[in-house]
DNA sequence: CCACGGATTGGCT
DNA sequence: GCCAATCCGTGGA
């Protein structure tokens, strides 16, 4: 896909957003993440994502309500909610639904597609040179925060409005969307709420 | 105030 | 496959 043509594609809309958490996590497979910086395009297919909802669902953060971490949770669709884990990473979120909702679809894995050679500055602190390399650059939550350089300052931002938003991708060949249960969690692990792209190269436990 | 554990990752056995 | 790293939000006392 040429550059000029990924920052034409329509920015992903506040009524997509504003859809049930399970609808917006189907549908955002094949969608293109973008971080625009001053002088670079970070952005790569969205492959891999997990919804998480206030509702019924034990391993949301929001389960228990409102606190300090999860406000952005309430924030309504469209917000990026990100927050730090085991104290070493960061896990980036599409809010969705209405204000209030508590619920979020977690970036799981992405597949790059421009600002490689940055994408791995950010993740190793230098450039290396290597074919496996590609593989194992955003086939997780914390590696994506990492490589397109997301942390909690980044928490609450509105997608439609600042420098990291999410685009229609026109180019996207048909595939098939895979739906399982969720993965490293503890509660409510029953919930099939895990969905990525069949024979993707950029997930992991598939 | 304090103790606990987690929506992860990478290194070592 | 197993486990340490590392820290802060959260909930109970």
């Amino acid at each position: 896909m040429k550059l000029k043509s990924l920052l034409t594609n329509q920015k992903l809309t506040k009524e997509f957003y504003n859809q049930n958490v399970l609808e917006v996590a189907r549908n955002l497979p094949g969608k293109i993440f973008v971080v625009k910086n001053r002088n670079q395009i970070l952005a790569g297919v969205i492959v891999e994502v997990e919804a998480y909802s206030m509702l019924g669902d034990k391993a949301s953060h929001s389960y228990n309500g409102k606190t300090v971490r999860n406000t952005s949770m309430f924030s309504g669709g469209g917000v990026l909610y990100v927050y730090s884990s085991y104290g070493i990473h960061f896990c980036a979120n599409i809010v969705t639904g209405e204000i209030n909702s508590g619920d979020a679809v977690l970036l799981r894995a992405i597949e790059p597609i421009y600002g490689v050679n940055q994408m791995v500055i950010n993740r190793f602190g230098k450039e290396i040179i290597s074919n496996n390399l590609f593989k194992n650059l955003t086939n997780g939550p914390g590696k994506i925060c990492s490589a397109f350089g997301i942390d909690k300052k980044n928490d609450g931002i509105d997608l439609s409005k600042n420098h990291i938003f999410i685009v229609e991708n026109s180019e996207l060949r048909d595939f098939e969307l895979v739906e399982s249960t969720r993965i490293g969690i503890t509660k409510s692990t029953d919930l099939p709420w895990r969905f990525y792209i069949k024979n993707s190269q950029n997930i992991l436990n598939k």
